[in-house]
RNA sequence: GCCGAAGUGGUGGAAUUGGCAGACGCGCUGGACUCAAAAUCCAGUGAGGGUUAAACCUCGUGCGGGUUCGACUCCCGCCUUCGGCACCA
């Protein structure tokens, strides 16, 4: 016997496969069809680590399993290439981010196809490809005229220093990354996308797909869709009202107080009447250099300002209450004020300690002296003039009807979701395709212009006045309006990185199609995605954007189905050995070429598999890997005890239907660490027997096969069991020949194991208790005791309670 | 802070979803083979007690309570770690 070589047989199958075009998908429409998704990966400078292929592996495995089961399966990749990180090693390195990201991707395909995985690699797509973002700027002129895109005023990250707009990432610690300057936010106007207008169908439709459980939570809790009311509080001495919305309208009676947001347009409105507006504007200008996040988080000391001179006017008691500003009220959320109730709301509770503001307690239960009574489910009213005695419910009820009679409040929906925030003062992103012109004012390019590309320049950097680089280019700027043919200017920003990636699926069904997105009957046929797995980091900002993509698509008639995504899984991260996240600056990155080139690709692919609970985030752990690549060495070693025999041997036949039930349903449920384990003690029974079958040998090599697609190969063709393993069918298990007639079955006395007792399957109580008796082992538990209860549960367990 | 997860031997994890806790792998210990080593193979391996050896007993799934004949699993209250918090993707 040879030995095994994974350097050798690797490269050779990985060509065989790409020379037979093995894996391209076909449009065979007789076929049962699943479409295999993976999160395309951003081709960063790094290159992969060992976390990126866990779940290219895992989908892998699904893709073999399910061509073997007889699907037509299309399972393809991509680059999710434009975005921050390219244009900022662009800058520092003086190169074209275009060129940049040919090397990237050129470096990560090469380390892709070193793994073995079997994507259609014809359909390859690139978000940076012209030919592909011709249609995300399509859709983005779609989204215009149907009205789900406009500008508005927006803070922005501004680094007083560099001048220029930073993203999230580039503030630390409320400093520049770069330079260390201070960061405040700074308005900037920008394109918006109505995702809100979305958000019911967004939460309603989840129901029709088949997501994990934690994405849906995570999804619904992230729109957050709140019932409550717009209630007016009239500004005392004004012909004019603060509004507030609120889930609790019961509560008002306990109201004695308001607070709005720092940049709340009514401090700006009614500045004159302002006693402290020194105060206030300083106020304004600490909120401003806050984030959201911190703003709200309840740990820290509560800050504000009391505004003098304005007074509103609590519209069920009709006492004049006092108006603060606190940064704990966020403008981006419901109205950007509150009607502040100190006894059950712990925000407000620890403010109105602070500020010593009066506390009134309006529903019964609580110590409010100790802290605000929140838990007010099963509560009673009290102190509340027309609502006094009423469970919460009935009191929102009774209060909403009589706040809306008197025209003092409405009914609202209200969400935590916000628009999506689309523009981008950077190079490296799609164009906007709009041009401004004075007299049409928006107008987008007609689609015979599109793709807009990106135009070549030498200077990446955005412009001192927060502009995108594009807006230094005056011959590009400069156009003339499609509309009128006058005199217009372009628009300079781009778009996020979440464009590419919102819709690229679609484009895999026909990625080459210059008159449309996609065929309308080829997207008929693949869709919707029947599996798409990717990290728990991308269930809220990527999995909502494309969602809501897919559904504007839809409704334009675009795609035939309401959601994208037919299912969703989730892969844990995987950390380095020391149990951290794997980054540069940790110095723990596991590069999988090193891995390849000592194990082979193989072994990597098993170690991925095996290395723990698929959905939860592990340690790389080197000791693991060998541990894999002896299992392999072992499954080689098989050769050497093969006899013939077309049947399976019977010694081994109930273990083998037994492991094919058993990977065969690991592997759908991506269970895979039990499902090779389940495969390591098979062949540890093969070894146990001292031969097996070619039949033995044929079904272990196809269930291993997704795993180590290159060494089953291999061995099926040195032991020329005929054609390719990849073309085999997947083995069925019978039933009957899993099944045991007799159980060992435990015996408990008072609910700890004294023994066993060997019992048919089908032995009823009587049968257990008087093969219990004869075990001497529980005997001796019985002994001088009287029996007061048995629990039996046939084929499980049976338990003798004794005094 | 808010939302979502997780916590089991020296270690990665398993447990048919309320029924023998620790499958499978790693590591370690001992043995075989070898001039020797590596590789490979065999045996052992949760802790404590007990025995010449076994049997056997007690404890044990982050912490504290509870429900149950029976809890890693369900309930209540904590602690710790991880993911997300809208311009990293």
């Amino acid at each position: 016997m040879t030995k095994y070589d994974p350097k050798k047989i690797e490269k050779k199958w990985q060509n065989i496969w790409e020379e037979n075009r093995v894996f391209e998908t076909g449009e065979d429409r007789s076929k049962p069809k699943f479409f295999a998704l993976v999160e395309f990966p951003y081709p960063s400078g790094e290159g992969l680590h060992v976390g990126h292929p866990r779940p290219y592996t895992a989908l892998d495995i699904l893709a073999r399993k399910r061509r073997m089961e007889g699907y037509n399966v299309l399972f393809p990749m991509g680059w999710d290439a434009f975005g921050l990180p390219t244009e900022n090693f662009a800058i520092k390195h003086k190169i074209h981010p275009r060129e940049v990201t040919r090397k990237n991707v050129a470096r990560f395909k090469k380390q892709l196809k070193s793994i073995g995985f079997s994507f259609d690699w014809s359909r390859e797509v690139n978000t940076t490809d012209p030919n592909y973002y011709k249609w995300t700027q399509w859709i983005f002129i779609k989204l215009f005229e149907k009205g789900l895109a406009y500008k508005r005023e927006m803070p922005i990250n501004w680094c007083s220093s560099c001048k220029i707009g930073l993203a999230n990432e580039e503030v630390v610690a409320g400093a520049c990354e770069r330079c260390g300057g201070e960061v405040v936010r700074r308005v900037k106007n920008q394109w918006m996308l109505k995702i809100t207008e979305y958000a019911d169908r967004l939460i309603d439709d989840l129901d029709s797909v088949d997501y994990i459980d934690r994405v849906k939570a995570q999804q619904i809790n992230w729109i957050g869709r709140s019932y409550g009311m717009d209630v007016k509080f009239q500004l005392s001495g004004k012909d004019d009202y603060l509004e507030v919305f609120t889930t609790r309208p019961d509560t008002l009676y306990g109201a004695t107080y308001m607070v709005i947001a720092a940049e709340h347009p009514l401090l700006d409105e009614y500045r004159d009447d302002i006693e402290n507006m020194d105060e206030v504007v300083k106020y304004q200008e600490y909120a401003s250099k806050k984030s959201d996040f911190e703003r709200t988080e309840l740990s820290k000391e509560k800050t504000g300002v009391e505004v003098k001179g304005l007074k509103a006017i609590n519209p069920v008691t009709q006492k004049e209450i006092p108006i603060w500003i606190s940064d704990y009220v966020l403008m981006s959320y419901g109205t950007g004020a509150i009607m502040a109730v100190p006894a059950h709301d712990t925000r407000d509770w620890e403010f109105a300690k602070k500020f010593d503001l009066p506390i009134i307690e309006v529903v019964k239960g609580g110590d409010i002296e100790k802290e605000a009574y929140t838990d007010t489910e099963s509560g009673v009213l009290i102190n509340s003039e027309l609502i006094n005695g009423l469970s919460v419910e009935e009191a929102i009820e009774k209060i909403s009807d009589w706040l809306e009679e008197r025209d003092l409040g409405t009914r609202r929906t209200n969400y935590k979701l916000r628009d999506w925030i689309f523009s981008r003062q950077r190079y490296w992103g799609e164009p906007i395709p709009l041009v401004y012109c004075d007299k049409c004012k928006w107008v987008p390019l007609p689609e015979d212009e599109l793709p807009l590309e990106l135009p070549d320049i030498k200077n990446y950097e955005p412009t001192d006045t927060g502009e995108s680089p594009l807006a230094n280019i005056r011959d590009w700027v400069k156009t003339t309006c499609p509309k009128c043919g006058g005199e217009a200017e372009r628009e300079t920003d781009t778009m996020p990185q979440w464009a590419g990636s919102s819709w690229y699926y679609l484009r895999y069904i026909d990625p080459t199609n210059d008159n449309q997105l996609a065929d309308q009957e080829k997207l008929k046929y693949w869709l919707p995605v029947d599996w798409y797995n990717g990290g728990m980091e991308h269930t809220t900002l990527h999995l909502l954007y494309s969602r809501f993509w897919h559904k504007f698509l839809y409704d334009i008639g675009v795609v035939p189905c309401k959601e994208p995504y037919a299912k969703r899984t989730s892969h844990g991260m995987i950390l380095g050995e020391n149990s951290e996240k794997m980054s540069k600056s940790r110095g723990n990155v596991v590069n999988p070429d090193d891995i390849i080139d000592e194990y082979g690709a193989d072994t990597l692919r098993a170690y991925e598999m095996f290395i723990g609970d698929f959905e939860q985030s592990v340690p790389w752990l080197e000791d693991g890997v060998r541990g894999c690549r002896r299992y392999l060495e072992r499954v080689w070693r098989l050769q050497d005890i093969v006899v013939s025999g077309d049947e399976y041997s019977e010694e081994l036949e109930a273990s083998i239907h037994k492991t094919i039930k058993k990977v065969t349903e690991d592997y759908e449920t991506l269970k895979f660490n039990t499902a090779i384990a389940a495969l390591m003690t098979l062949l540890n029974e093969f070894n146990d027997n001292g031969s097996i079958t070619k039949a033995d040998l044929k079904t272990y090599l196809i269930l291993l096969n997704p795993v180590a697609p290159h060494i089953t190969e291999e061995i099926w063709d040195i032991m020329d069991f005929g054609g390719m393993l990849n073309e085999q069918r997947w083995p069925a298990y019978d039933e009957d020949k899993i099944k045991e007639d007799v159980i060992e079955m435990p015996v408990q006395v008072n609910g700890r194991v004294r023994g066993t007792i060997n019992i048919g399957i089908d032995a009823d109580q009587e049968e257990a208790n008087r093969l219990a008796r004869e075990n001497r082992a529980i005997q001796k538990h019985l002994e001088g005791k009287q029996i007061i209860k048995e629990i039996f549960i046939p084929g499980k367990i049976y338990n003798l309670v004794v005094k």
